[in-house]
DNA sequence: GCCGTTTTCGGCCCGACTGTTTTCAGTCG
C-alpha cells in the first residue's frame, strides 16, 4: 500500500465514522491523517522500516493512526474500516451530496424509510413519504428533488482557466455598480487550485440591496439558492455556485483571510491566535476577554501580523508549513516566482501542429521577457499533428541553427523535439537524430490503455536512453476528461534519479501534469523540474503561470526549477548523459 | 484521535441562513 492508498483509507474511516455520528473532532483527526500522510515526502512503508524514523513525529499522525498505517502496510487493510463498510449502507454517502442534506438528515431517512438508492428517495419524496416524518416537510422533500437533479447534472468542478473565464464574467457584471467600494475573488480560485467547486465574491458596500440585486440578473444565472442580509448564494451556467458576502470595509482583510481559507489553513490561523489570546472571525480578531472590540482586519497583512507572522500568499494556505514559513520567513524554503523564469522548453509551431511559426514563436517568447526556448514539434507518430520525420528534423534544426546565427542579442532557441515512445517501447526517432538534438522530450501519447508494467517499462526505457532529457506530462491525465494512466511514478521517479533526468510540470491548464502531490514527491527525491506551456500558439505561451501557481502551491523552490538556470547552466547540466 | 508557552485531560475555529419550531438544529463554507 502507497502513501496515497493509506491516505484514502483513513479518509474513507472519517466519512463512515461521520455517517455513524461519531465524534467531530475524532472524524476531523482522521481527515488530517490523511492529509498528513498524502503529504509525506516518503513512503510510509520506508519510514516505518527505518529505525531512526517516527512517524508520529508528523503533525495529525499520533499513535493510532501510525499503528494503523503500519496494519495498512502490513496487510493491505484494516479490520475497523472492512468493519464499518459492512455496516453501512452505501446510499447515505451518496444521499449526503445532495445540496442541503446532511448526515443527520441521510441517517433519519435511510432508516425510516428503508432507503437502498437514491431512486428510492425520489419515490419517497414524490409520494410525500418524507415530509410526515419528524423534522422535516414539504420544503424538504422540495429540496430533495432539486438536489437530486443537481446531484445527477452538476459538472462537479471546474477547471482553474475556466473559472479565470467566469471571474472575468462576474467582475465585469459587478464592476458597473457604482456603490460597490471593494470586490475581490477569494476561495480555491484565489488560492489558485487546480479545479475550483465554487465561485466566492467578497464585496465591500453600504448597499447591499443593489449588489445583491444586481448579481441577481447575472447572465447565465439558474437560480438563487439563498439571499440574506450579507450572504446571497447562486447557481449558474451548469448549476456551478457562486456565493457573494458583504463585509464592511473595516473587516475587509479578515474576510478577505477567511473566504480565501483552506479551512485547513483557517483551522490554524484561528488555533494561533487562540493560544495567543486572540479570536478571529470574518468580521476581524479582537482579545478574548474583549470580544467585541476588533483590533485587526482592515487588511490581511495587520491580521497576520497580529499573529507574528509575515503576509502568505494565497497558494501556499493549505494547512501544511505556510504558518512556521511565515513566523521565520529567513528560513524559509526559496519558493519558485513567476519572475524567477527565463525559459519555456515545450512549444510547437506551425512544422506540426502548433498555429505559429519559429520566428513568431521567438518573438512572442522575448515579448514575454524570456531568454531562451526550445522548440519541440511532435515526431512521425502523431501523424494527425503532421508529426515530423527525421528528415524534416534535421532541415528544422538547420533552420534553427540559421535563426540563431542572426540574433543580435543573447536570445537563443534549442533544438528539440517532442519524441514520441512507441506502444512497443522504443523511441519514434532514431538515436543518431536524436544525439544531434539540444533537448530532447520523450512523451507518451498513444496507447495509454496498455498495462501498469507496459506503460511504465516504455517511460523507464525512455529515461534511460542517453539522449532523452526528460519526460512530459508523465502520467498523461486530461483534467475532468481523461484519468492519468497507470504508470508505477515510484519506479519513475528512481529511473530519473538514477539516469539524472528532468520531469515536466505541464503548465497546460487542461493538463497541470505532475499534479500537485506527485510534484512534491518528485522535489523530494531531488528530481529537476521543468515547467513548460507545451504552447501550441502564441496565446499558449501564457499558461506558464499556471504551472508556476501549481509549482508554488507544491513548494517547489527555484533552484529545483530548470527554467530558473542561465543557459550556460542548463548546457552544461544537458552534458550528464 | 491529536496535542501541550496555564495541559497527559479536556479542549479542539466561527458565523450566516433556512426550515421547522416557538428557541434551535442542521447544513454549509
Amino acid at each position: 500500500m502507497n502513501n496515497v492508498d493509506i491516505a484514502h483509507a483513513f479518509e474513507e474511516m472519517a466519512d463512515l465514522l461521520e455517517l455513524h455520528g461519531e465524534n467531530a473532532f475524532r472524524v476531523r483527526a482522521y481527515r488530517q491523517g490523511a492529509k498528513a500522510i498524502a503529504d509525506l515526502a516518503l513512503p510510509v512503508a520506508e519510514i516505518l522500516r527505518d529505525p531512526n524514523q517516527d512517524l508520529t513525529s508528523f503533525p495529525g499522525i499520533g499513535s493510532t493512526l501510525a499503528e494503523k498505517s503500519r496494519t495498512l502496510v502490513e496487510t493491505g487493510s484494516l479490520p475497523q474500516l472492512e468493519k464499518l463498510r459492512t455496516e453501512t449502507p452505501p446510499v447515505l454517502m451518496q444521499m449526503t451530496r445532495i445540496p442541503g442534506l446532511g448526515v443527520k438528515k441521510a441517517v433519519v431517512l435511510q432508516k425510516e424509510l428503508s432507503i437502498q438508492s437514491l431512486e428510492d428517495l425520489r419515490l419517497a419524496c414524490q409520494e410525500q413519504r418524507v415530509r410526515v416524518l419528524k423534522g422535516f416537510a414539504a420544503k424538504t422533500e422540495q429540496l430533495i428533488l432539486d438536489g437530486l437533479a443537481i446531484a445527477e447534472s452538476a459538472s462537479q468542478r471546474i477547471r482553474l482557466d475556466q473559472a479565470d473565464r467566469l471571474v472575468q464574467r462576474l467582475r465585469e457584471h459587478l464592476e458597473v455598480v457604482e456603490e460597490i467600494e471593494r470586490l475581490e475573488f477569494a476561495g480555491s480560485y484565489r488560492r489558485g487550485k487546480e479545479t475550483v467547486g465554487d465561485i466566492d465574491i467578497l464585496v465591500v458596500s453600504e448597499n447591499h440591496t443593489t449588489v445583491m440585486d444586481r448579481l441577481g440578473c447575472f447572465p447565465g444565472l439558474q437560480s438563487v439558492i439563498v439571499r440574506g442580509e450579507t450572504k446571497m448564494s447562486i447557481r449558474v451556467d451548469d448549476q456551478f455556485q457562486v456565493d457573494l458576502r458583504i463585509v464592511p470595509g473595516q473587516s475587509f482583510g479578515a474576510a478577505l483571510q477567511y473566504f480565501t481559507g483552506s479551512k485547513d489553513h483557517n483551522v490554524a490561523v484561528r488555533s494561533r491566535a487562540r493560544k495567543m489570546g486572540f479570536t478571529i472571525n470574518e468580521y476581524g480578531a479582537a482579545k478574548l476577554d474583549k470580544p467585541d472590540t476588533y483590533v485587526a482586519g482592515r487588511t490581511e497583512e495587520e491580521l497576520y501580523a497580529l499573529l507574528g507572522l509575515q503576509w502568505i500568499a494565497p497558494e501556499f494556505r493549505e494547512g501544511r508549513h505556510e504558518l512556521q514559513w511565515a513566523e521565520m520567513p529567513n528560513s524559509a524554503p526559496q519558493v519558485i516566482d513567476v519572475n524567477d523564469i527565463v525559459c519555456d522548453l515545450h512549444m510547437h509551431t506551425t512544422q506540426s501542429d502548433g498555429n505559429h511559426s519559429l520566428e513568431q514563436m521567438a518573438a512572442a517568447a522575448q515579448q514575454r521577457g524570456l531568454k531562451h526556448i526550445a522548440i519541440t514539434d511532435h515526431s512521425k507518430r502523431v501523424s494527425m499533428a503532421r508529426g515530423l520525420d527525421e528528415a524534416r528534423l534535421l532541415a528544422q534544426w538547420a533552420e534553427i541553427d540559421r535563426f540563431n546565427a542572426q540574433q543580435p542579442g543573447e536570445f537563443r532557441v534549442l533544438k528539440g523535439v517532442e519524441c514520441d515512445v512507441l506502444e512497443a517501447g522504443p523511441l519514434d526517432i532514431a538515436d543518431e537524430v536524436l544525439a544531434q538534438a539540444d533537448w530532447v522530450i520523450a512523451s507518451v501519447h498513444y496507447g495509454q490503455k496498455q498495462s501498469r508494467e507496459q506503460i511504465t517499462e516504455r517511460i523507464v526505457g525512455a529515461l534511460r536512453n542517453p539522449h532523452v532529457d526528460i519526460i512530459a506530462h508523465p502520467t498523461g491525465r486530461l483534467i475532468g476528461s481523461r484519468p492519468p494512466y497507470e504508470v508505477d511514478l515510484a519506479a519513475v521517479f528512481e529511473a530519473a534519479v538514477e539516469y539524472k533526468k528532468a520531469l515536466e510540470l505541464n503548465s497546460s491548464p487542461m493538463r497541470l501534469d505532475l499534479s500537485e502531490v506527485n510534484l512534491m514527491a518528485a522535489c523530494a527525491a531531488g528530481i529537476p523540474i521543468a515547467i513548460n506551456t507545451d504552447a501550441h500558439s502564441i496565446d499558449g505561451l501564457d499558461a506558464m503561470h499556471y504551472g508556476v501557481l501549481q509549482a508554488r502551491r507544491a513548494g517547489i523552490e527555484k533552484g529545483q526549477v530548470i527554467n530558473t538556470w542561465p543557459l550556460s547552466r542548463l548546457l552544461s547540466w544537458l552534458q550528464h548523459a
